[in-house]
DNA sequence: ATCCGTTATTATCATAGGGTAATTTTTAAA
DNA sequence: TTTAAAAATTACCCTATGATAATAACGGAT
């Protein structure tokens, strides 16, 4: 339970956590390593878990009629990564989350996530802050894709993740930017120059 | 006070209200008739108020610099508009919100929305769900974007706001989806084919 | 070091969509 | 009703990006 205090810590820079409720999350986190390669949703399946990553990087990504791959988010360290829409509609998921690197993650039953704030409402004010977080940076991303060019985007990407070109392929990275893997190998040619 | 209780009452569907948080609401909350044109948040000025729409139609946009509107919003009945991320971050408002009808609105004051839930904890699940309700949203839109074609997006966007095109330009919606307003036209001839 | 599978690049061609501008249609105002 | 302003359509050409395919570079396993 090391990295569990990485959560805990975080949690207590933003509200004040009785001991009891700390209790409460030691019961219901698990602490996991995966591997690079490991799919820890599946499209299709029913979602069970949310995880906190303490290390590493995985991605969430849905597979489109063609077969072609979308990638929706990069979680890096501290940020929370699972299928929300499926989460909140009570769906099969329609995305997949894969390491893209090896990594630790916490994990959590989605169900006693939710749960959480009914037996600690001390809670609330966490979630409700990590939202507000998560809804300015989906309202950065749509801007920027309205708005940029497929290379000013790549700019912009490269800022926000400084490092993730090393541990990530560069079709993952045009996936998420919305362009072909060929369009992106272009984007850097020309930069290069 | 007639339309707050439209809030009031969906508070009430999410969370038990107190009749001092109720109260309260009513002393931070100011109805507004305003007209189709009005704006209501301006690029490059301090964002200090969040409206909640009970009729009519808003939408939140940017201008780049090329003099372009990108539309980030649109908000009808029961939605909540504001520069969330100039609100978030401290910074001077980087969008516009502006009335595309006459609408009736719910005005707060942004850092009175944000200290009530210190006064009454209770208002935390309430947010804290809106905000779940908005991240799925985005997250939904965003893999539209990804994914799928320009009329395919359009198709969308007609089932889930279904009569906004009676009241709104085609050209919002075209900003909205990420196109010019001369493809949407073209794809609308299509359409009608 | 060699081999093989993965990833990245490059080239060619095709196409969706952008930019500009002219024209038509609609809406609102006088 | 007429007029003016706003919005929508259409046409033209052009550019960025997609699709496909071939090649090159890289990286891990033996």
């Amino acid at each position: 339970m090391l990295l569990l205090k990485t959560l805990i810590h975080k949690i207590k820079n933003s509200i004040s956590l009785s001991s009891a409720a700390e209790e409460h999350l030691y019961s219901i986190a698990k602490e996991r390593k995966v591997a690079k390669g490991d799919i820890l949703i599946e499209q299709g399946q029913t979602v069970k878990k949310t995880y906190f990553v303490t290390s590493g990087c995985l991605r969430s990504y849905c597979i489109d009629k063609n077969g072609k791959e979308h990638t929706l988010q990069f979680a890096i360290k501290e940020w929370w990564i699972s299928d929300f829409i499926a989460v909140y509609n009570n769906e099969p998921a329609n995305l997949m989350v894969e390491c893209i690197t090896d990594s630790t993650v916490i994990e959590f039953s989605a169900q006693a996530l939710e749960d959480i704030h009914d037996i600690f409402p001390e809670f609330e004010a966490f979630q409700r802050k990590n939202l507000e977080r998560h809804v300015v940076s989906l309202h950065k991303r749509i801007l920027n894709q309205l708005q940029l060019t497929a290379p000013e985007r790549y700019d912009l990407f490269l800022q926000l993740y400084p490092d993730i070109e090393r541990y990530t392929p560069n079709y993952h990275i045009a996936s998420y930017l919305g362009i072909t893997q060929q369009s992106l190998s272009r984007i850097r040619a020309k930069k290069g120059k």
